[in-house]
DNA sequence: CAGAAGTTAGTGACCGATAACTAATCACGG
DNA sequence: CCGTGATTAGTTATCGGTCACTAACTTCTG
C-alpha cells in the first residue's frame, strides 16, 4: 500500500478515535492499532500528532461541505434551507462520528492556536459555501448554523429530540419531564442504548 | 481554611484549568498548583479527578442559571428574550472561561457516561429555568438556545462578530472576507490577541 | 541494488492515585 | 494556665502505567 493511501486511511481512523477521546485523550497507539500499523510508523506519515489532528479537521470539513453541496444542488432560498436542514439531520444520524469530532475540534481550538486557525478557516469556508452557493439571507444563515450547533450539543448530551420544526416543542417537553423526575433520575440510563435506532424519528418529520 | 472553603476554591481553579486544557488535557497537579496546595490533597477533597470535573460542571451551570434568572426578573415574552440574550452576550465577554468550560463539557460528555448524564440533567434544568420562568414559546426557546450555542462556537474559533441581530450579517461578511483571502492566511494570526478588548462591540448593538 | 514500506526497541517525562507522616486547632479536666 | 488527646488540614515520597517521539533495523518490490 502506498504511503498516500495509508495516510488517507490513518486520517479516517484518527477522526473516529479523536471523536471519542478528544485530542489529549487519544493516544497515537490506538489510531495505529485501528489501521493495523505500528505506532511509530504514524510519525513517518505525519510529522506530529497535532499535524495528524489538523489533517483530520480538514477531512471533516471537506466531507461536511460536500454533503451540503450535494443537498443544495440548484435550489435556493427556503427550498434550499429545508433541503440542507434535512441533510444535516440525516448526517447527524448516519455519520455521528463526524459530528462528535466536530465538537472535539471546537474544544481543542480553545488552547491550540493552530487548530483554532484551521477551524476558523474551514468554518468560514463552510459558511461561505452554504451562503454563496445557496444564496440564503444572512438571518437565515445564522439560524441554520445555530440550529446545527444546537443539534450537535443535544446529540452530545444524548437528549432525545424530534427532527425538524417539532424539535423545540419536543425538547421543551423533554426538559419538563427530565426536571420533574429529578428525584428518580435512574430512568435516564434506560434509554442510553436505545438511541441507536431512533433514526426512524427523522422520518416522522413529514407528519408536519 | 476549612475543607469546604478549599473545595469551593478548588472547583473554581478546576473550571479555569479544564476550560483551557479539557478533561484529559488537564493534570490534577496544575489545578493543585493554582490553588496552592499539594496535588495528592485534591484526592482528599474529591474522590477522583472525574468527581472534581463533575462538581465543576454543576458549578458552571449553577452560575449560568443564576445569570439568566437575574436577567429575566419579572419579564416575559419578547422583552425577556431580549434581556436574556443581552445577558448571555455580556457573559460571553465577561466570563469567557465559563463558556469555554461549557464546550469542554460537551466534548467530554461524548465518552464519559457520568459526565453526559450530569450535563443532560443540568441542560434540562437550564432549559426549564429559561422556559418556565420566562414563559417563552417553544420555538423561541430553541432559537435562544441555538443562538447561544452558535456564539459559543464562534468564540471558540475566535471569530469576530457583532452582538445582537447584526450578528448574522457581520459573520457573513467575515466569512466572505476570510475565504477570499485564503491564499494569504497569515493575516489570521495578527488578530489573535486583539480580541481582549473587543467587548466594546457589544455596546454597538444599540445602533440597531 | 535502491528506495519505499514498515518493524522492534527504547527513552524521558508525566499522570492519577495511595500510603504514611506532620502541624495546627480545639475541647476539657485538673 | 497547663497538658493532652482527638480531629482536621496538609505534606512528602512513591508507584505502576502511559505517552509522543527517535533511532536503528528489516523486508518487499521493481
Amino acid at each position: 500500500m502506498s504511503a498516500e493511501e495509508r495516510r488517507e486511511q490513518v486520517i479516517g481512523a484518527a477522526i473516529e478515535a479523536f471523536a471519542r477521546g478528544g485530542y489529549e485523550g487519544t493516544s497515537t497507539a490506538v489510531i495505529a492499532e485501528r489501521v493495523g500499523v505500528s505506532q511509530p510508523y504514524l510519525f513517518r506519515l505525519f510529522p506530529s500528532k497535532r499535524a495528524l489532528f489538523i489533517a483530520a479537521v480538514h477531512r471533516c470539513f471537506d466531507v461536511l461541505e460536500a454533503r451540503m453541496r450535494e443537498a443544495g444542488g440548484g435550489l435556493h432560498g427556503h427550498e434550499a434551507y429545508r433541503a440542507l436542514g434535512d441533510r444535516y439531520e440525516r448526517l447527524l444520524v448516519d455519520e455521528p462520528t463526524l459530528l462528535q469530532f466536530q465538537l472535539q475540534v471546537y474544544a481543542t481550538a480553545l488552547d491550540h492556536e493552530d487548530v483554532r486557525a484551521v477551524g476558523r478557516e474551514r468554518w468560514a469556508s463552510l459558511w461561505r459555501t452554504v451562503h454563496g452557493y445557496l444564496a440564503f439571507e444572512p438571518a437565515e444563515m445564522a439560524r441554520f448554523m445555530a440550529v446545527g450547533m444546537l443539534m450537535n450539543v443535544l446529540r452530545a448530551l444524548d437528549v432525545p429530540y424530534e427532527a425538524g420544526p417539532l424539535m423545540s416543542k419536543s425538547v421543551t417537553e423533554w426538559a419538563a419531564r427530565e426536571t420533574a423526575g429529578a428525584t428518580r433520575d435512574t430512568c435516564a440510563d434506560a434509554d442510553a442504548d436505545a438511541d441507536a435506532d431512533d433514526g426512524a424519528q427523522a422520518a416522522g418529520r413529514d407528519a408536519t
